[in-house]
Parts: C-alpha cells; structure tokens; sequence
DNA sequence: GTAAGTTACGAGCGACGTAAAAATG
DNA sequence: CATTTTTACGTCGCTCGTAACTTAC
C-alpha cells in the first residue's frame, strides 16, 4: 500500500536532494528514511533513483514521481484546511456590518438565539457585504441600503445620529444643535474602528485635523482628559461629565441601517428588529 | 497522522452509507472500519458522523470531507499510473506509420540499434502522426510526404508499389501490368490492417466489392484457397504457387515512404535508411 | 577522516480480527 | 431476532531508531 509519508518523504528530497538532509527535514532517521524509498520503489515497481555506494539521486521517473508527490501532499492538506474550516464555518454566524455600532445589538441578541453558535463580525464596506451576501459568505448583513436580490430580504433596522462631543468650556458647548461647518477646521479625537463614519467626519469636517486612535481604552482615556472634541453617536453613548452633546444638523450625520438576510430567515429578521430597541451591547 | 486508508474507507462509507457494506466493499472488519472513521474524526478534530445506537449518517461536514477524499484517492490513482506509464515511455521506442509494411523493417532495424528497449509501432493516419511526433509522443513516424517543422528531418525511407495478385485463370493473369480501371467492378480480398492502401484500394476500384478479412492466417488461407483477387506490395511479397503478380500503373498504386525524426537524430535516420534495403521483416 | 548511503536488529506503536455487548425495529 | 454499531482484547506487521558496515573524496 502506498502510503502519504511516503509521498512527504519523496517531496522533501526533491527539495533536499540527499537523504540525510530530506530525512532531517522530515523528522526521520537516514535509515528510515532509506528504508522509505526503497520500499515506494518496490510498491510503484518503477526506479526512481539512481544510487552509486554513496550517492542517490532521482531518475526521470523520480522527478516526474516527486511531481506527482507535492501534488498529492498540498492537496491532503488543502483538504484537512478545508475540512476544518467548512466545519467551523457550520458553527459560526458571520454577520457582515458598514458600522460597529448596530453590530453590537444584532450580535448580542444572536447569541441568545444561537445558543450553540459562534457569532462573529466583519466591519467591511458596503459593496464588499452585498458581494460576500450574495455568494453565502455571510449570515446576515447590515449595510445603509436595502439590498435588493431574488433570494434575499431587507428590514429597516435602526438609524444613528452622529453629534459632536465638546469640552465644557468650548465656544459652542451651550447649543444644542450645530452645523458642521461651524466646527470645520477644528481638531477632533477619532476611534479608527468605526467603518464608514470615518468618511463621514472627514466630509462633515473637510478642513479638520483628525487624531485618530486605534485602542478603544486609549481613545476613551485620550477623551476624558484632553480638551478636544470627539464624536458620540445615539448608539454608542455613554455619557461623560464635563462634556457637552451637540447635535449635528447635516444629513450626512445621519443614517438609517438595513439588516439583510436569506429570505427564508425573514422570521429572524423581524425579531432582530422588534428586539433590537431594548437590546444594550 | 492522516492516512489514506482512512481516506479511501470515507470514499467507501460515502457509496455504501452504512458501515458495514462499505468495510465489505474495502476488505476490512466492521470494527476496523469503525475505529478508522472514529480516528479519522479526531484526527481532522470535526465531527464527520451523526451516530444513533445502530444507525451512523453523514454530517455536512462529513460529504464535504468525502468530496475532499474522492479528489484525493483518485490523485493518488492518477499518480501510480501516470509514473508507470511515464517510465514505461522511457522503456519503449514508440514508432508511428501510415502503413505497416515499411514499419516492419524499421522496427527490426530498431530492435537491434536499441537492445534495452521495446519497440512498439501505431498505425494512425497522417495527420495524427504528424501531430504526435509534433508533441513528442513518437519517436519516429513513417508517412508519405516530408515533415516541414522545426526541429524535425525527414528522410526518404522506400517506396512501395501494389500490385494485383490474381488467380492463373483470371483473363489478365497473363499481362505484366494493367491500369486498374481494366479490373474495376471485380471482387477483392482484402486485410484490414493495411492503413492508407485500403483507402488507396477503394479509389483504383470505385465499383469493386472488398471482402474484408481482418484475421491474418484467415485471409491467407482464403486467398490460397479462393479464385478470388488480392493485393499485394513489392514491400511484402509472398510468391504464391498458382496466382499471377500484375502491376498496376496508376499513380495511386505507387507511395513514397519519409521517415521522421528529432533534427537531433539525424545519425540514426539515415542508418535506418541505409540499413533498409537489406533487412526482412 | 568525514560524510554519504545501506544493512542488521530489536522495540514499540497501531491496525487488524474475533468475540461480546448494546440498541433498535 | 436480525441488523447495525461500538467496546474489549490479544496478535501481528510495519516503521522506527541505534549501531555497525561500505564506499568515496
């Protein structure tokens, strides 16, 4: 019977070219290592070395054999890849979202649903979930359309204000409600991880400044004790002393998120959205 | 460590659907087959089975993994004969020709040029031929028209000349030669394996009748034995008491052998052409 | 003498089959 | 009760590594 470490051996000394060296690569001894050889050339009944008393080297047929040999070896472990993953994928909710805010909800009411699952989350941009919607990649979606596919379904499921986060003693902390402009030019804290909201403060704020940061704890210890502005949104609040809420005008600081998923889930769908209002992440 | 004994075993569980058919189908015990699938699981650390006490069924997983294992044990099928084959092709001399009588020559010419190796012959059509030897898959081809290509030379090798073999009584069995129109309309025996002089037959006698005989002691006895015509070449003459040996003198009836080869073979072309006059079959 | 490969030999892992048990219809 | 799968156990084969041998540079 021909046998898989065979295979790997006959590999390792296509790339070694001498059986000491093929056999450490492999983790065997030189004997066994031999031995190996010997033995494949017995079970194909074809030579594939040509050995002088201290020399070994492929004939034409070994070469071609090796050939035959990497093909098999990367293809066995293209498939234990694929096993595992196909598998993991059977355990798992990936839900593709434009935004972490809404994400934090649907994840957090998933997971009491889907007790036994996994749920894990791609920020990705909106072109790239419809796609990865449509081939299957992902369970649920939540972009700022509806998707619009045969087999697929989308609800409304929440809108987001973003609003400026102002120290106190800034020149505009006492309005309740400002236009973006007023602010333009002015230098802002920024969390990295916010999808497509980074492009929106950069319209919103062409002539600003962003510092952004990429550590959730850093960005909140920077906020508290610096005097810069930051932003906040209705989703993700959390309300700090010393700083003022300001709304923004501009249609750009909203948005309204759509959840979309196979139309055969239309059940979950809907329940995501009646829970999401009472849901905290 | 994968196996591929586990591999072809998932193969066999795949068409069998139950364990015990599919341990028959591959020559192992129920209990053997089990453990197998069992290690195989833990192996891959998925679970490829759903089990009841008595019944065992597929996970998803599972048809995933035998997809992988088919692809898998037929790549290794693949491999053993494709290695064989390959050194197979080191050992033999494989030859192509139009027509058989010039290959008889050349292949026990080549017998003894290449003691160590196995002369093997196909008789295909032109165009095949050319395409081969064009691809490598020839080592020589015998056609009747010079190759023109790069790195090939072809050599005028014989030529062969039909002739019809008629029984003394036949009203023309006195004449050295004839135009074959003088026996169109006449019954003919012929034997198969001749190439392009079957069809060569059919053109010099468009209205004669061909009593085909592919089995060559048969087709010798008939003509011993019958009062019917026959072919014959001055590449393969057999005198034959009580039959008469007439030319034909149309074009058709006459062919010019080239043989062809690597450019870097040149030497052995032209000793096989030298050599060719004197040697039998 | 060093470095390559092969031969010899004893050890241990692991895959096997038989036998028996458990569960289902 | 027949069929299917699993568990238990002893056996045998196969691959392993160590050690000793051969041959070349």
């Amino acid at each position: 019977m021909l046998e898989l470490y065979q295979l790997e051996e006959l590999v390792a000394f296509s790339e070694a070219g001498t059986i000491s060296k093929a056999a450490e690569m492999v983790g065997v001894s030189q004997p066994a290592f031999s031995r190996a050889m010997k033995l494949l050339e017995e079970e194909l009944d074809v030579t594939l070395f040509n050995r002088t008393s201290n020399t070994i080297a492929f004939t034409e047929t070994g070469r071609i054999a090796a050939e035959y040999a990497r093909n098999i070896t990367d293809s066995v472990k293209k498939a234990k890849d694929g096993i595992k993953a196909f598998d993991r994928s059977l355990k798992t909710i990936l839900i593709g979202s434009v935004a972490p805010a809404p994400l934090w909800r649907v994840s957090s009411y998933l997971s009491t649903i889907f007790a036994d699952k996994t749920i894990a989350a791609d920020l990705k941009n909106e072109d790239e979930l419809i796609d990865g919607m449509k081939k299957g990649s992902y369970r649920f979606v939540i972009t700022t359309k509806a998707v619009n596919a045969p087999l697929l379904s989308s609800v409304h499921l929440c809108e987001e204000n973003l609003f400026f986060v102002l120290p106190e003693k800034h020149r505009l902390s006492g309005k309740s409600a400002v236009c973006a402009k007023e602010l333009d030019g002015e230098n802002f804290l920024l969390f990295e991880h916010i999808g497509f909201w980074k492009r929106r403060a950069e319209m919103l704020l062409p002539n600003s400044k962003f510092f952004v940061q990429s550590d959730r704890m850093a960005f909140e210890t920077l906020v508290k004790n610096s005097t810069l502005s930051s932003f906040g949104s209705d989703l993700a609040y959390e309300k700090e002393d010393g700083k003022a809420i300001i709304k923004i005008l501009d249609d750009l600081a909203h948005v309204d998120f759509f959840i979309t998923g196979q139309r055969s889930e239309n059940k979950i769908l809907s329940d995501i959205v009646r829970a999401f209002p009472s849901l905290r992440s």
